[in-house]
DNA sequence: ATTATCTATAGATCTATAGATAATGC
DNA sequence: ATTATCTATAGATCTATAGATAATGC
């Protein structure tokens, strides 16, 4: 019977290196040097498991989309139709992960270095809870993308109260109010 | 009769070379030794106008917050309660400034290094066109900052109608839409 | 007197490559 | 044989301060 978990292979260990230095320090710990010395070998040996950085970024934007599939696949079962459900898994997910969450959303994507068809899968659960309007479905990502983005970097007031912004957008984005009302 | 064109002081030169900098190169490019050069200086000279780059950094965002709210105000006087106006005219404006609006946007903002008020400033047209609600006018300038982000990250399809999808949230969060529907 | 500027430089980093050496797999 | 690792280092930068010198304003 093969071993359950099977040891990390390198390029593995440097990814998980890799993300624990980003959440807990933030983008400016996340250097060849700092990630080489998690693993316990010297920055020149990680080129042999990643051509340059950019790769080891790669890896760690494909993580953090697996996830958020992962989370809205996961609201869309308990809660099926819902955008409300998604929005709320969406900010959950990304305000558990600030940093990680930043890095996949804010810099363009490699396309080629992610799973083919990971990012139509994240896509998924929104654009059937928005009731299968591409553009609704994009809108209403833009909202949710921009309420994280806004938090996390502190951009409203210190009193607002986001959880009625989150109910207003979650209630404007309904399947309901997008077929055909004037 | 006064100068009707002062010669512009220290600190705005230097401010106006950041500006270029970042608009024409990008952020990369702004280094204090590039503004420095831009200036006709040298680079420890820029301390004596600001106490350090981030200073920098704070006037270049107090200018886009101040652009940002003129340029709503306009499309306001043109269009009065639409929030639709105003959408179009964050969208033109942040596009026509990608790396500004990103630098002013992106990351915390030093709220003491900017005019008192010019944050409300900026968010009263939204206030206004959405209803007065400030739940809704939060949703919605999260609607368009993640258009925008994702537009310029680009991190929607090619082939993505994005004019729809503006329309979509200008319809979503149109003041009469805010006022008691079930 | 004060202010602006300069040179020189401290003090940190980074990413990535070259070439040698040790360990592993056939 | 091949792979992983190491040391050494190229080749770039950065921001910011110290202290000297020149220019300006009273």
């Amino acid at each position: 019977m093969p071993d359950p978990t099977p040891a990390p292979t390198r390029a593995q260990q440097i990814t998980a290196a890799a993300r624990t230095l980003l959440e807990t320090e933030g983008p400016d710990a996340l250097t060849m040097r700092r990630i080489a010395e998690a693993v316990g070998i010297r920055a020149p040996s990680l080129y042999k498991h990643f051509p340059d950085k950019q790769a080891v970024e790669a890896a760690l934007k494909a993580e953090s989309l697996r996830e958020t599939a992962e989370a809205l696949e996961a609201a869309e079962a308990r809660t099926p139709g819902s955008f409300a459900a998604l929005a709320a898994a969406y900010r959950t997910y990304a305000l558990a992960h600030p940093h990680l969450y930043r890095l996949a959303t804010d810099r363009p994507l490699e396309r080629e270095a992610i799973a083919p068809g990971l990012e139509n899968r994240a896509a998924a659960p929104l654009f059937r809870a928005v009731g299968g309007d591409e553009h609704v479905a994009r809108a209403a990502w833009a909202f949710a993308h921009g309420m994280v983005m806004l938090e996390l970097t502190g951009r409203f007031p210190a009193d607002a109260d986001l959880d009625k912004a989150w109910a207003t957008g979650a209630e404007a984005f309904r399947a309901e109010n997008s077929d055909g009302a004037p």
